[in-house]
RNA sequence: GGCUCCAUCGUCUAACGGCUAGGACAUAGCCUUCUCAAGGCUAAGAUAGGGGUUCGAUUCCCCUUGGAGCUACCA
């Protein structure tokens, strides 16, 4: 029996666009998103751009990471560009509000101004009574703690980072954190649901909260997700722009499933999910405390079979994107479908063994044509072991091939009915099944590696059949 | 260095003190087979080490070791 949901929360992913949106940044907007989802009506999930780094907040970084969350398949009730009750949306334009906590903190003798790099050093600006520059925050050499919702008791003393901290650079130029703790305040965020690479600037933010008597959100501190080297994901070791995935052939529907599964696990053995059903199981005790390396292997996998669950519309969808990324034009739609589902299941991307989409479906267009030099067009021998005599036999072999196949009626013209009718004119016929099956296949195709002759034939129809055969059998003259 | 967090197969993880530590991916072998995949079966593979607590620790506590994160007038 589910628990009925009767609290509202509000929770909310606070990127900043220096960058393309980063997994890492994309696994905690959809951890917290779940998090919303599971709680219905009564859960809400907000962006709010933090671009109050003039420098390298960027207009394009910020529509990319939009569209990487709506690519993911997140849905957001407030944010900059559906807007809602709490905006603006963008911390850039809320620098006023920002500017006033700041005053207020001056006022209230909370904070003072300070000049100059200090550094490691205990400044002490606090006994000069400046009138501009940065604003430090006063804070008393005391233990911080809070509970964490995934790792129980974080306990950090502001001795430990040197106490007293800069909020903003002066007055109408706020810092992250003072923006952060505001607009978390304002927006009425109830739970901060954030990497584990925060759990510092959360006592700092603490701080913040209790010099300008806000409320304590619920912190839950989020496991990092690792490169090879167990070090935080970054671009340094791995693609890390989620849109990259995309580019490259894996679908929203695995990235998901996939993230999830990054730090959070229902308890069970269970490991494919749509949205819904983990909107409907997630919760934040079922995080997981370690990093999580992001293997590419087990992506390409799920993928994999995702990819094989999709109709003929999603599936041609799929490597339209690709084509179309790619500058090449798609002549023959129909026949390049029902050649992508006679390779379904052996590629996870458009990488297929390094060989790329259009080159591994090549074979799908009408006026398909290669020499064979690469290939050996008899069974169990190289290209380059073809004796005249070898050859000769593979001729007949062809031609015999051709004039059985010739004898099929277009009605019957299906992979299932071809293999039948094949596989059983060659045993009766005592023949080998390698003997015949090989050549057609590489005939068809022109790779060693393919799917089945029989699903090829029926994707590329009777009579591009027949051509390719003959072009195959004048190859070995 | 200081502060903080973390620790089950190679990887993602299950087992919220109690069956032989389970699954998935990856790896290897076998089956199937015209190739590569897919699929089926099987194998190998982990509780970092040491102390406690307990009738009994993967599980609770401590130490050690190892790893990671943070350490900006970036976010």
């Amino acid at each position: 029996m589910p628990e009925k949901p009767n609290e509202s929360v509000r929770v909310r992913i606070a990127p900043s666009p220096t960058g393309d949106l980063h997994v890492g940044t994309a696994r905690a907007a959809l951890f917290n998103e779940l998090f919303a989802s599971h709680h219905g009506d009564n859960g809400s999930f907000i962006i709010r751009v933090e671009d109050t780094d003039f420098e390298r907040s960027k207009p394009e970084f910020e529509e990319n990471i939009l569209e990487g969350l709506r690519w993911l398949g997140l849905n957001w009730q407030e944010g900059p560009d559906v807007g809602g009750l709490y905006g603006p949306y963008r911390q850039s334009e809320r620098v006023a509000e920002h500017q006033k906590v700041v005053q207020e903190l001056l006022d209230k003798k909370l904070a003072y101004f300070c000049e100059g790099n200090h550094g490691e050093n205990k400044c002490d600006c606090r006994q000069k009574n400046l009138t501009s520059g940065a604003v430090r925050l006063i804070v008393e050499s005391k233990e911080v703690t809070f509970e964490d919702l995934v790792r129980g008791t974080v306990k950090v003393h502001t001795d430990s980072f040197g106490g007293d901290f800069v909020v903003a650079r002066a007055v109408d130029n706020p810092l992250y954190h003072l923006a952060v703790v505001y607009d978390d305040e304002a927006m009425q965020i109830t739970h901060v649901i954030r990497g584990e690479d925060h759990i510092h600037n959360t006592i700092k933010h603490i701080l913040i909260q209790e010099a300008l008597g806000y409320t304590r959100p619920i912190y839950a501190h989020l496991p990092l997700l690792l490169d090879d080297n167990r070090k935080k994901l970054s671009k340094r070791n791995k693609e890390t722009s989620l849109l990259a995935y995309r580019d490259m052939g894996y679908l929203p529907q695995t990235m998901m499933n996939y993230l999830a599964l990054l730090g959070w696990n229902n308890g069970d053995d269970r490991e494919y999910y749509t949205h819904d059903e983990l909107a409907q199981a997630f919760t934040i005790e079922r995080v997981q405390k370690a990093g999580a390396i992001f293997s590419i292997v087990k992506l390409a996998s799920m993928n994999k079979h995702y990819l094989s669950e999709l109709s003929d519309e999603e599936l041609f969808a799929w490597a339209k994107a690709y084509y179309d990324k790619n500058g090449i034009e798609i002549q023959e739609p129909e026949r390049l479908l029902q050649a992508l589902k006679t390779e379904l299941g052996r590629f996870a991307s458009y990488d297929i063994g390094g060989t790329p989409l259009h080159e591994a479906m090549a074979w799908h267009a009408s006026d398909w044509a290669t020499d064979y030099s690469d290939v050996s067009l008899t069974f169990r021998q190289k290209p380059d072991t073809q004796t005249p005599e070898i050859k000769k036999s593979t001729q007949a072999i062809i031609s015999e091939l051709s004039s059985i196949i010739s004898t099929i009626p277009e009605g019957e013209w299906t992979a299932k009915h071809l293999e039948e009718f094949l596989i059983n004119w060659i045993d009766s016929n005592q023949k080998g099944r390698g003997e015949y099956l090989w050549p057609l296949r590489v005939a068809l195709t022109g790779r060693e590696h393919s799917p089945t002759p029989f699903a090829v034939a029926e994707a590329i129809g009777k009579s591009d059949v027949l051509r390719r055969l003959q072009d195959a059998r004048d190859s070995l003259k």
